[in-house]
DNA sequence: GTCCAAATCATCCTTAGGTATGGGCCCCCA
DNA sequence: TGGGGGCCCATACCTAAGGATGATTTGGAC
């Protein structure tokens, strides 16, 4: 369906997820027509199956489809930690279904029949969403690829020195003399590739919000 | 500072708004059966006018309101930076109706009839979003009155010390002596209350988080 | 005009942090 | 049986940071 195009792995992609063709093809007409790239899959397992899995871009996905159910189908995603910004459409569907979907995360949901420029603002703010969102992932992966090569006794000296604590006090934490703590701390800066104290708590702070809490 | 508050204002309370008595009456004594202490309004400016507005707890909101729409209503709430997690309810709601109300950042939006259970689990979830909003805006306000004690050229020094700069850095970029970047460094630890630089940069990110953006 | 807070700078001293050099111990793996 | 990595410690030297004391200038409040 889509050429393996590794430069085209940066373009935004709109995954068109409903089990009706000609919806398929209304909306991937509707999404080119706005120069946005387009991916269409006729069930969850396509979807699932795709190449370029790893594309930026959004969801688009109608609750009702084969197999497993569009909310189902949602909370599957999160569980394998993808975090595509999904936006529902339904042609019947109610209120409570509306609400759990947003309560979980979705970024719009669509009753049919929609206008064409509603879908279409809502995958824009989708793919801003996620474009947000790899963003700051990318730049936190540079930060735990660092921690990853701290040793464990290096991880302890940062903790304790992120925490504000002086040298000689984490020596005597640890037992280790100053000097120790000194060296295993100049390390920590190095791997870190940071240059200064506020630079490693702030790094410190990035990997606790998802890593210790 | 401060008067001392009846201990009665850190209980949790239940604002319920809707013009019908009858549900008003119905929801107080269901919110009142579990324990939860309730107040009733019949219109958004009855609850804008309430006393104790600053109680913790939650609101649960008709859509359907005198004068001006629960959803409105919601907007005019957050502008003036009312935080009061909503739960909505409606006899005669819709899909894109329930999904504004949600990406307003409602916690809720319950249609009628719902079953009394789903309410007082949306209550209870709302309540608790509370008490953590209100736990951390307290940690935060801390630091806010400490910063606000800040002279303006301390905020300058604060500002490049915590963005990792050394004492001269900071003289040579505000046209001073490293020993008056030293003072008023020291004054900047001492006022915000922290003892390590650590401390200081993280209650620079958290002001700045809430502040700056 | 006087008082005070803010802001500025200086000297002196102490502590803390950073780096370099050198050495020792232990364990794993080629 | 090496070698390497992790871990530990010491001396030495330099820079950075913090605090104390003293002082000046400026601008606003009383």
């Amino acid at each position: 369906m889509t050429q393996p195009m590794p430069a085209v792995a940066l373009v935004p992609v709109v995954c068109v997820v409903d089990d009706d063709q000609a919806v398929r093809e209304a909306l991937a007409s509707l999404f080119r027509s706005v120069g946005l790239a387009v991916a269409t899959f006729g069930s969850a397992a396509d979807f699932l199956a795709r190449e370029n899995a790893a594309a930026p871009g959004c969801l688009v996905l109608d609750v009702r489809l084969p197999g497993v159910s569009g909310l189902d189908f949602q909370s599957q995603l999160a569980a394998m930690e993808n975090s595509l910004p999904i936006v529902f459409m339904t042609g019947h569907g109610d209120i409570p279904m509306s609400v759990r979907a947003m309560k979980a995360g979705a970024l719009d949901f669509l009753a049919k029949p929609f206008r064409d420029q509603d879908m279409l603002d809502a995958v824009a703010a989708a793919i801003e969403r996620d474009a947000a969102s790899r963003r700051e992932t990318h730049a936190l992966s540079a930060v735990r690829t660092a921690y990853a090569s701290l040793t464990p006794r290096e991880r302890e000296v940062m903790r304790h020195v992120t925490a504000g604590l002086m040298n000689k006090q984490v020596g005597a934490l640890l037992g280790l003399s100053e000097i120790t703590v000194k060296i295993h701390r100049g390390n920590v800066m190095r791997k870190m590739g940071v240059r200064s104290l506020a630079d490693l708590v702030r790094h410190a702070e990035a990997l606790g919000d998802h890593t210790s809490v």
